[in-house]
This record gives C-alpha cells, sequence and structure tokens, in this order.
DNA sequence: GCTTTTTTGTCACCTGGGTGACACATAAAG
DNA sequence: CTTTATGTGTCACCCAGGTGACAAAAAAGC
C-alpha cells in the first residue's frame, strides 16, 4: 500500500537544499529525477563501488555506514528528509565511501550529478567537479580517517594517520616512503587522540615490526605495511 | 633572512589543485593573491571566527587544529604545500571550525573566497556558496561531531550524537525537543562506537539528570543541557 | 488474547590505553 | 664544548569501557 509522494516544485522549494533555486531550475531538475521507493533495510549503494549518481532523500529515513576491519559495521550518519546525499558522485572519478542503507522504508529520488550542477549552477560540470576536489577533497579525506578511527585500535589509528601523512608529505625512498617533516612523538598523539607514552610504545613496536623506520628525526614508513596493520585492503588485491 | 618565494603562474599551475584552470585565470587569481610570510607557531585564523578568506599554502607546513572540552589540543591535520585550506569562507556564514597555525615557518596566499570562485568558475559566488552549503555541508557537520568525539568520553560522544540527530529529526514539543525517529541502544551504539550495554547505562544515567526522557520508544531532549554535557559552549554564553 | 522476537537493564570480569614519574638521548643555544 | 631544553623509552598503577551472560520488559506476529 505505497503510494507515490507528491513531488512539484513547490515542495522541493520549500527544502533548505533548494532554496536559493528558481522555478525554472527546480522544475528542470525533478525532470530528470528518478523516483523510487526503497523497503526498510535494502542497500542503495556500497562502498567502493564508482558514484554516478546523487541521491535526493523525499521521505523516510536513510542510513550511511562502513565496515571496520574487526567486521563491525560503524554507523556514520542518519540522512533526514530534504537532504541530499551520495555526494561523492560530484567528484571526479570518486568512489563511495559509505554504504547507504533504506533505515526505514524510504522514497528516494536520483539525478545524475552532471544534470544536478548544470541544471544548478550552470557551469560545465567538469570544472565544477575538479574545484570540489581541490577544496573540499581533503575534507573527504580527514573524514575518511575519523570515521576508520571509530573502532580502531590505537595501532590502527597509528597506521591510519601515518599513511596519509604519507600522501601528503611522502617522497619515495630506496628504503620506502620517507616522510619530509620533523614530526614529535606528541605530535602524532594529538593527532590519533592519545597518550604520548603509548604512541611512543607502539611506534618502537612498527619499528621492530620493520612497519617503518627512522632516520635521526626523520619517518621512512612502508606504505604497504601501513595498510595491512590498519586493516585496510592492501593495493591490488 | 627571508626571501619571497617565487610565486608565478607556472609554478602555480604545477599545484595538483590548479592544474585544470588556464593560465588566464590562475594570473588573475595571483593578482588578487596576498602572500605573507607566518612564524611557526603563529595563528593563522581561530576557531569560531567568521571565515572571510581562502588560503593557499605555498611552503611549510600548516596545522588545523580544535581544543577539546578537557582543554587538550586535537591535532585535525597537517597541511602540504600546495593544499587550500580555511575553506569554511565556501560556505555561505560560516565561521572557522579549527584553529590554523604554523606549523613550521610557512609562505601563505590569501584571497577572497569570491574572487577565488568567480575568476576559476566564473559562476556568481552566492549561488556556488548555497550549493556548496546544501551539498557538502552535511560533511562539514560530520567532520565537526568526529573532531569532537576524539578525545571525548562515552557519555560526552552520546551527546554529541544526539544534538546532531536533535537538529536532523528534531521537532519542538511541551517537554523539550521530540527525535521523530526510533532509534535502539544499539543504534545509538553503532553511532559512536561504543558498546550497547554501555550506552543503555549512560542513557539511564542521561534520563536520571533530566537531559532526556523517554515516551514508549521516542526521545525526547533537551538540546541546552545536552551541550552542556557534551563540553559545548551553550547557546547564547 | 498469547507467543515469539527484539530491546533494555544490570551484573561480574577483563583489557587497552591513560597517568605520573623518572632516566636517558638528542638537539639547540650559548 | 657546555649547558639547557626538548624528545624518547619504560616503568607500575588505575579506570573507562568492552564482553558475556541472563532476566525483565516491550513490541511484533498471529
Amino acid at each position: 500500500m505505497v503510494r507515490t509522494p507528491i513531488l512539484n516544485v513547490a515542495t522541493v522549494r520549500r527544502l533548505k537544499a533548494f532554496a536559493w533555486a528558481t522555478d525554472r531550475q527546480v522544475e528542470r531538475l525533478l525532470s530528470h529525477m528518478r523516483l523510487q521507493y526503497v523497503e526498510k533495510r535494502t542497500v542503495l549503494f556500497n562502498e567502493g563501488i564508482p558514484s554516478d549518481s546523487l541521491y535526493l532523500l523525499v521521505s523516510g529515513v536513510a542510513k550511511l555506514s562502513l565496515r571496520s576491519p574487526d567486521d563491525e559495521r560503524v554507523l556514520v550518519s542518519l540522512v533526514a528528509p530534504g537532504e541530499l546525499f551520495g555526494i561523492t558522485s560530484l567528484m571526479p572519478g570518486m568512489h563511495r565511501a559509505f554504504r547507504s542503507e533504506a533505515f526505514s522504508d524510504c522514497w528516494v529520488g536520483a539525478v545524475r550529478p552532471e544534470v544536478f550542477v548544470t541544471t544548478l549552477l550552470d557551469c560545465p560540470f567538469a570544472e565544477f567537479s575538479a574545484m570540489m576536489e581541490g577544496t573540499v577533497g581533503r575534507w573527504f579525506a580527514l573524514l575518511y580517517r575519523y570515521t576508520r578511527f571509530q573502532s580502531s585500535s590505537l595501532r590502527q589509528k597509528l597506521a591510519l594517520a601515518l599513511l596519509e601523512l604519507a600522501q601528503k608529505f611522502g617522497v619515495r625512498d630506496a628504503r620506502g616512503t620517507l616522510l619530509i617533516l620533523k614530526l614529535t612523538h606528541e605530535d602524532l598523539a594529538d593527532l590519533v587522540g592519545a597518550s604520548r607514552q603509548k604512541v611512543t610504545e607502539h611506534m618502537k613496536e612498527l619499528e621492530r615490526q620493520q612497519v617503518l623506520l627512522r632516520d635521526r628525526r626523520r619517518l621512512i614508513v612502508h606504505p604497504d605495511r601501513l595498510r595491512e596493520t590498519a586493516g585496510l585492503p592492501v593495493e591490488g588485491k
């Protein structure tokens, strides 16, 4: 007994995500939106797959989650009616960061991100997309790290933090990836939210396990082994 | 003994944040950029103040951080040369979410966000800005919550999570803010990364302290008291 | 209504990581 | 080359929160 919801221009314009758009724009957007009914517990998209649609939650509650290394589910966020989600689709070549599923029965509208952007902003999608990547891309990387932190041990958090640093500050070196930064254990502790002492202990341990090594006060890390200790899927596997 | 760095079109175009821009655009952008030298430990902006500039880190390392309720510093991120930061300035009326300071001596370029957007994207800033808010705004709220989680007790995490839910799913009610959601303790546990049992204990305790109450399986929360238990500055104080 | 399933409440027990303290190593500063 | 400050390594001890187990209460099915 499911009734298709009313989804007209007036309704949409009441949502804060579209308050600033013109009737014309909303109208055009709606004509390109595929409306679908999603039953509770149904997965809309899974983490890791290419993201090719942007979604508008029309009614119900959606859920964004993540599977942690030890196979627990981290509930990242609950999406309220009127919100847009599946936003990775606005950045070039990005894959889904989270799984999305219906927390209750939902009505969901899907649009292609190109249509969304060109309709509402009239600027080329490719440029908008590149702009997003250059600006909020890092926000995204941070969110990714922090959501992984949830339900990780200190050792795993350290590995995740070092991986991020390797991406930003690493240069390839005969012995691995050299971080061109002088970091104290205290800095690392502040980064992963732990005490200096425990960081020292774990860093020693990581050295012993050959995950990283130190040349004076510079770190040389081995990204693959870091990924492994962080519980992330290892590259090319 | 500080030499002004070379910052010409060719150099900038090599940064991945601007790889897609035309020479003309980069040139125009540079002509509007104020370059400044920032000594190690100097604060560039503080959390909570209005954000009116966008920054490009030219050289050195910058640091984004946050003061937690118990006055610890959470190191949110280290910024590498070539990265843009201070991105809250791209969303309307947003205040700085983090403090930014020089982790080492830095050269930093500052632009007004309006100039940045209109130069690179030729679309009105107000529209772009509203678009950002409607799309990545939630990502931001999430990042905010997760960075606060760092160095919070379970009780505080619960309060933070419930506050977020109140903003999204709350309706005013005689007794407080009613959440129009059926949430189990397990859902909450997944949201804050804790065990179901401890969530039950803390929820009972929060009920006892009149921070929230339950009507069958619906929650009614008291946002001000939640902010207080979360260790956030209380509204209008 | 009654039965089955899902949540909630509360134990007792264990463990990862916080805390303070202090020796040792390394860098800066003079 | 010394002195002083800043980082590192390693203790012993404590506590918030995880785990398993089980009874009571609420919902959902029928």
